[in-house]
DNA sequence: TAATACGTACAGAAATAACCGTACGCATTA
DNA sequence: TAATGCGTACGGTTATTTCTGTACGTATTA
């Protein structure tokens, strides 16, 4: 085996795993796959480029970097005297890492609270209502003590993910440098 | 609409909204519906008896079941006297999301460490070799930095990790009541 | 303004996954 | 030990997702 193969087989090994684990970020082996690829190279790259290193179509490239850029895994770059567009990797993991919380996980706490909030509502409405019998009331009480014991679990996730977005976690969790 | 059709239609609301966004945590929205059927319970249920409610085959329950319990979401609980299995909700949300990255997490961050491990390993030989060209020599110091980057990032997950498998976590976003 | 080239919508094809019904291994009961 | 009934592995079918090639809107250049 020649060097040059050495490094390429070197390359893959580490692609293949973040390919097969990106699904935790939602995307697919893909999108995975892109962002192995741009992760060792050393200059932004074209869609053309990726089209042609990964064998694929120029349509995936497109579909997968504008997956990647919604997460903000990856950034478009500008280069002057260069038409076409051009991305790279962004470089900052942690930044990575907290806005795919502020993103992904943020919209769905927010779409379960206010399903929950609109369910109690309802239920309120339901108890105070005097055709209601005793055993529907009995239940709704129930389900709201259930709901607002989510609402509160919610909460805490949103402040988790507060200190995300602030990056006061780091206060917590420092990024310390492991050879010192 | 009668009281028994708004409290129902109350919860769909509720189940429809947690299916959907249960994606985060690598399950299916059939999962996310059992789970709610679960949430909403207010005893143990058997197969059979999802089956029923959800009209579903007994298959489909019993996978669902198995990865709500791969992921510590619910449990299977003993009644005296029952020959089936039951199954209920796992109440404790904070712990079930601590959980989750335990699990889930724990694992992707291992493998790809593993694979980046070797990969330097590998690189390294590359460079120890007498017979590995400058350019490519050169290279592959260029990917052992970035893969070393990686590396510290991975270690922070862990540790981050580690206050979650710990309950840490909570003495810097404590639990607290919202209604004091 | 005309020409060129870029990125993406769209629709059909291929691959993947979700689901169901059957059949089986295993445990509990009689 | 025989009989009953449980949960799950397996294979076929359906549904969903992923990918490709074509065609189009838009922007830049001449």
């Amino acid at each position: 085996m020649n060097d040059i193969e050495t490094l390429e087989r070197s390359r893959t090994m580490v692609i293949d795993a973040i390919a097969q684990n990106i699904d935790l970020y939602g995307l697919t082996p893909s999108a995975g796959r892109l962002y192995g690829l741009l992760f060792y190279s050393n200059k932004p790259l074209t869609l053309d480029e990726m089209k042609e290193e990964l064998g694929m179509s120029k349509t995936s490239m497109s579909v997968s970097v504008r997956s990647l850029l919604d997460l903000n895994m990856v950034e478009k770059v500008w280069v002057k005297g260069e038409r076409k567009d051009l991305y790279s990797i962004k470089e900052d993991w942690y930044e990575c890492f907290f806005d795919f919380f502020t993103i992904k996980w943020r919209i769905a706490i927010t779409m379960n609270n206010s399903a929950m909030e609109k369910s109690i509502a309802k239920l309120q409405q339901l108890i105070d209502d005097p055709q209601t019998s005793d055993k529907i009331r009995e239940q709704a009480l129930i389900d709201i003590k259930k709901l607002e014991e989510r609402l509160e679990y919610y909460d805490w996730q949103n402040r988790l993910i507060d200190s995300f977005e602030t990056k006061e976690i780091l206060n917590f969790i420092p990024i310390e440098k492991k050879k010192d």
